[in-house]
DNA sequence: CCACATTTGTACGTATGTATC
DNA sequence: CGATACATACGTACAAATGTG
């Protein structure tokens, strides 16, 4: 049997792609075109979109149409989260992956950063103190990330956010006074760092913060396995 | 109709791994077998099968059976050529996030490195030298990656040097003198640092070393669209 | 080395459900 | 409401790789 039609289909796509004839927003012709064009079935057509779906190159729209999509973070949380399933990595590693990315951002970020967007860390920081959810946590630590401004920094951080998020929740929540203190200490010493361009010391605090953010995962797992 | 049956099998599968009866490597029950505990068709068992296998949750083999896997890189790798392909990142992205990647390495490998592994850098390094080959550097960067020891920024930075190989690869080749004799001293200053636990000289270095190559990308692109 | 059963790979057709316009 | 388009599922057939006897 003749073989590689859906991956026919893929790079049918891709080529239109490279083309410019697609950009990312655009809408695909419609299964049925693409069955009359590459002379296929529309089964064989959808093997072939689904694989790029599952990428998050596109995004299917029941009644409308296949659309070029633009953002592919969600499927590499799901990865993520096999692979935390599978063992192959643990929050440990999660944990070092984004203080990676945070010290990065935060070195472009002290070089770059305006003194409104200085205010807008303390806003959130000021909501962070009188509501102390990790919600506002998450944004305070993606706006040092935005203002490194790297998009796929942006990626990886919220796919690894959407991994180690509900551990974080349960840290803030549950967990000690001191740990709650601590973060908040070394979240206005990255700020106050980042203002006086201070790169040395404000990556002093960041990699104290999650050093402690360490401890606690390794306490965590401690007890899990007592358990 | 109803539907999520093919949803159904990939739940069957967590739930398989999650129970501990499946491991990394171990073969999955036939397609018919699946088709028959789960009272569904073997193509709707094949839908959800192909959608573990293209997050990198298992591997097929022709004539053989489903495979639990447990590396998915690839994936990741073919995810972020798409996102270049539609200008969702670029090349200097790839770069700072390989600089960061390398760093959160090299501080944890000035910790914890031995002897024998600043030797095998060396080594490493001898042969880049000797056939200033593409290859050899990177298995230099691979290298440092590994000594910092942690799995997911290993997978990370193959894909990343997976979508940027070829164009580290045509600045050694077909770059200036100037460039590879800048590589290979950052190189020499990375181990040295490392081999003296200067954690701050080593990071300045490893900075530096990027930075070149930030520099190169940033020319290489503005020749490609004069072209 | 060959023959064979098993298993996955690919493709097709068909039918029906459901969201969009 | 109807037309369009995707979503899901089933069945069938044959190709190709694997493993075994």
């Amino acid at each position: 049997m003749e073989e590689d039609r859906y991956q026919d289909v893929c790079t049918y796509v891709r080529r239109l792609i490279e083309q410019g004839q697609l950009r990312p927003g655009d809408r695909l012709p419609t299964e049925r075109a693409l069955s009359q064009d590459l002379g296929v079935s529309r089964g064989t057509v959808r093997d072939g979109l689904r694989l790029l779906e599952s990428m998050g190159v596109l995004e299917s729209r029941q009644g409308s149409g296949n659309y070029l999509s633009n953002h592919m973070g969600q499927y590499l949380a799901q990865s993520l989260h096999f692979m935390l399933l599978l063992g192959e990595i643990d929050y440990q590693s999660i944990n070092r992956m984004r203080r990676a990315i945070e010290l990065q951002s935060y070195r472009i970020a002290i070089q770059t950063s305006t003194p409104e967007q200085v205010q807008g860390l303390w806003r959130i920081q000021e909501e962070l103190e009188r509501t102390r959810s990790a919600e506002k946590d998450e944004a305070f630590h993606d706006a040092i990330i935005d203002l490194g401004g790297d998009p796929l920094m942006r990626i990886v951080s919220d796919a690894l956010s959407d991994v180690i998020g509900h551990l974080i929740t349960q840290f803030l929540t549950r967990g000690a006074q001191d740990l709650l203190h601590q973060t908040l200490d070394t979240h206005r010493r990255m700020i106050e760092y980042l203002e006086q361009r201070r790169v040395d010391a404000g990556c002093a605090a960041i990699t104290r913060h999650y050093d402690i953010i360490d401890t606690e995962i390794a306490r965590w797992q401690a007890e899990r396995r007592t358990i």
